[in-house]
DNA sequence: ATAGGCACCTGGTGGC
DNA sequence: TGCCACCAGGTGCCTA
């Protein structure tokens, strides 16, 4: 009897809420919760990194979901009641859709795991758990018409996608920065949604050092970050969309990494630049790895 | 204002 | 087998 529990993010050891494992969760979520009304929220604990916002049970529940969009790594659900519900992942958080609510799979609602924080039952049969051992994820709610002003959101910079985000941009806000460029990229006020594993595949690219100061680079090399940030980001999303069409298909696995990275978490390996002989490093810097080819990142 | 370091929390891995 | 140190995709907050 096949049973249907199928994470919406990469399971084992390749977690990895950045912009695009979040965007593959929202795209996972549409079929089954956009258009859709939440009839009972569980909540089973008060805070994941904070306390939840006040009576959220209540305020989720009976109210349809008119939308799911992201912003950087936050998925917000606009509600009909005029608020969004606003979801981090966190380091190790995961979404779970069980129950069969487009009719194509077996219908089996797993037993509760250990971390399932909070459980959205929706009218069409299907259940959305969050589960989140470390904690780092949030939820709050807030009113959709000011949700850019929320203090997660108000700040962070453009997304790496959209028309904000271009040469002149990126070179204006690196100039005079003091901090190595993997800091400036992975700070979410210069570019929303980046994280340590796409910041390392970028510079790879690009053939910067990690540890270059992000004001000392020139502009031209700089211009040249714009299209391959883009580049990794929209592939990475691709890599997403055929896994969650894959799962759906067969077997509730989430086949997501055939899509492999360049340098992360290949210290020693070999440099896969055509033209280099080199292998890839790790370094820490503020206390996270890095990881880059010395002989041909510069 | 800006940059660096720490903290939050759990679980997996590898060494002894 | 057990214990322990170390590592992990994020990011707010505190300190200099």
């Amino acid at each position: 009897m096949g049973g249907y529990n199928a994470p919406l993010l990469p399971q084992d050891d390749c977690q990895m809420p950045e912009l695009p494992e979040v965007e593959t969760v929202r795209r996972g979520l549409v079929p089954v919760m956009e258009g859709q009304v939440i009839t009972q929220a569980d909540v089973n604990r008060p805070d994941l990194r904070w306390p939840f916002p006040d009576r959220m049970a209540q305020r989720l529940t009976d109210q349809k979901v008119l939308g799911l969009r992201r912003r950087s790594k936050y998925i917000l659900a606009d509600l009909a009641s005029g608020e969004s519900l606003l979801i981090h992942l966190g380091m190790s958080g995961r979404m779970l859709i069980s129950g069969d609510p487009l009719g194509q799979f077996v219908h089996d609602h797993p037993a509760p795991e250990k971390h399932d924080h909070v459980v959205l039952h929706m009218a069409n049969g299907a259940r959305i758990t969050f589960n989140d051992p470390r904690r780092f994820g949030a939820m709050d709610l807030m009113q959709t018409a000011t949700a850019d002003t929320h203090p997660l959101l108000a700040k962070l910079g453009p997304e790496p996608l959209g028309n904000a985000f271009n040469e002149a941009y990126l070179v204006q806000a690196l100039a005079a920065k003091n901090t190595p460029i993997k800091s400036a990229l992975l700070d979410q006020r210069i570019i929303a949604g980046l994280g340590n594993i796409y910041v390392c595949e970028a510079l790879f690219r690009a053939r910067i050092s990690p540890k270059r100061k992000a004001g000392q680079i020139s502009a031209v090399r700089i211009r040249a970050l714009v299209p391959i940030i883009r580049d990794v980001i929209a592939e990475a999303i691709e890599a997403g969309g055929s896994s969650l069409r894959d799962f759906r298909q067969t077997d509730g696995e989430l086949g997501y990494f055939q899509h492999r990275f360049d340098v992360y978490d290949r210290e020693n390996e070999p440099c896969r630049h055509e033209d280099c002989a080199g292998h890839i490093s790790r370094i820490v810097q503020s206390g996270r790895s890095s990881f880059y080819c010395v002989k041909c990142q510069r």
